[in-house]
DNA sequence: GATGAATGAGTATTCATTCAT
DNA sequence: CATGAATGAATACTCATTCAT
């Protein structure tokens, strides 16, 4: 009968806002960002229309947050100690990090992969996530004071440092491209994957360390 | 002033759906297929919204036909008498005929991504562009006879082939699975390339065949 | 500590009715009724939405209640022994006081020219406003049993009654329609008169009371 | 059988816009902008609520054209040639002109009282309807290269040449005052003005030009 | 009393599609 | 063939009001 703390309204809050998320991406991820509808959301959360908005601005606003987080995640992901400097353990722990997470985030990187494609959203896109103070561009000041340049530039360094290794005719801009878009195809297939196709999921990581370490 | 033939008439009629196709396939690729309208398309044709449903069913018929045409476009870059049989120089061949296809076909390979990113979309595009009687899964019986098996099964086997050359510890559906990736990351890579990217293009090109050749 | 008498909570909820009707009709008069939301009225006056239909039964309500206390307002000012017979002193208190109301109650008198401008929400306002058993158009019972005709009759007996003192072609009717539209225009001016104006406010009234004594 | 010629559209399209506007601003008139819902207005049109947005591309831009092309009209009142010097006569016309005006456009004239009362319309609409280049407050030339003042400074040097006429203890500023506020009261009456209040219409036009000729 | 989560009917707006001319 | 006026179902979004706690 005593009326709800602020905490109740905040966990209340918190929790709706989770599930109203959870099934937005989902469904952002399988029929798409303009097929899915704020109806169509609504339903599935078991929730009115209106509450929605109760939570989000609005669509747009519900795809921004969903992705914010889905960011945020993602660089937890990364969220170690770097210096910078790749070593080679460095490099495969990296790429093994990335391939898990293709299998485990597959919703976010159906729907990242489906903005990528429209080009309107595609610049304001990634400006918020290559963009400045992000983790994938450009660099930071940790906690600890270390300077952490972009991963692009780290892993740029890293291939420059391996023509050392590789001999003369060894191009390490050929062979980073040629990284990046294997990440990419691999990305593209991990999204689709199903059970069949998970024979070869670790065999290809593998190689693709194999290959490029 | 003499009257138009028939035969004029469908040259007539093929010239604006040509036309419309071409205006639709380029918006929708570049704003994507649910943001582009038929009044858009229509007015960027030079014709008006109720003759393009003279030429088109409705707006998904348009798609369809887009991609039908596409895919009988790319299906011609392949129109090569082919026994089911890939020796290394047509391995290479093939490679480098794909690579030009999504520099030059660059706004047909965007929508086909964006659309292969909607699951409902998908199956049924996989259906029509993969599916029993196309080009590269199923075999087809050409206009001159020859039985030509889907491409990859053509590659599959080009693979498998390999093992001989490349020794035991060589897994062909391994080497099949990178190259594929690598195919799709080298696709993606492409439908978005600028002038400044184009420059590993070559090079990228060689290395993938040196690779998997 | 001791719990609250009956009468402090009666007068608690006097206090909070009042608060809430006074930022009610800052908002109604800036912003417009229809513009203005329950929620913005809510947090400006520092309750929750809920606590809102405690005190009022719907944003109708509120606003009926808040023109219900803006006329008892307005009717105070006229509050004085009053027998129906309006000397020429009396009538420049008059205008002198409503003058002095345009100013003091601007925000009522914005949202009172606001809603009179709807024809659907005139009439109605109008019935309560200068409706029967208003102090305007009707006649009225004091507490002190005391008959108070209606301000109009009482005004327009006053203009009949100058005919004598100004001449044979004075016409009452006319005089009086013109010193009400003037009324109006000077009402209409002030609800948007700032610093700037008010040089002319004093010898506006003068010259209305110079006129139509 | 043959289709419509470019004219015809083009007239349908007057019709129509036309029709829409008309029936738009006696609704927005009598229930108030905000009330007056795009479907109540199109039902009353006899057409769809799809159509209005083929004429005009929102609410307020409809808004807009209704208040745009009624300042036409109401400039065409005003389009006589002056030279910015107004004698008495021409002083006699224009309150009659104005007086007119109100009555014939009265649904013109709530519509604009009711938006002057809304803070937020207020200015951008003072802006445009009073704004640079507009009849009443700027100057402009004709057709004739004359140069017109505005109406406002037009007038008030009006007042001030009367001060010869009227003697020494005459003020001018506030004789303007009185006159404008007179106007305002006059068009706040006119605008709600039935049969009954008619009688007095011509009467009061002839007192006001008594007054302030 | 007090809160704000929750609802749902309503509102402006969009757009594929139809159709009279 | 060709046009664009006309439709209506669908969509994002708003807001007064209710209600469990």
């Amino acid at each position: 009968m005593s009326p709800r703390t602020p905490k109740q309204f905040q966990e209340i809050r918190e929790e709706k806002k989770t599930l109203i998320m959870d099934v937005a991406l989902l469904h952002f991820a399988n029929e798409g960002y303009f097929k899915t509808t704020i109806n169509h959301i609504a339903r599935h959360a078991g929730i009115s229309k209106g509450l929605m908005y109760n939570y989000f601005e609005s669509k747009e606003a519900l795809l921004d947050e969903i992705i914010k987080r889905s960011v945020l995640d993602i660089y937890a992901y990364f969220d170690i100690d770097k210096d910078g400097y790749l070593t080679e353990d460095e490099f495969e722990f990296f790429v093994r990090r990335v391939s898990l997470m293709f299998k485990e985030k597959q919703s976010f990187w159906r729907l990242f992969f489906q903005l990528l494609m429209q080009n309107e959203v595609r610049e304001q896109f990634l400006k918020s996530f290559l963009g400045s103070g992000s983790l994938i561009q450009s660099a930071k000041v940790t906690k600890e004071g270390y300077f952490v340049p972009g991963i692009v530039k780290t892993i740029t360094e890293y291939f420059v440092r391996k023509t050392g290794r590789k001999g003369a005719d060894y191009d390490p801009g050929l062979e980073l491209n040629m990284f990046i878009i294997t990440i990419k195809g691999f990305a593209l297939a991990s999204i689709y994957m199903d059970q069949e196709d998970e024979i070869y999921y670790e065999k290809t990581v593998n190689r693709i360390i194999e290959l490029y370490k």
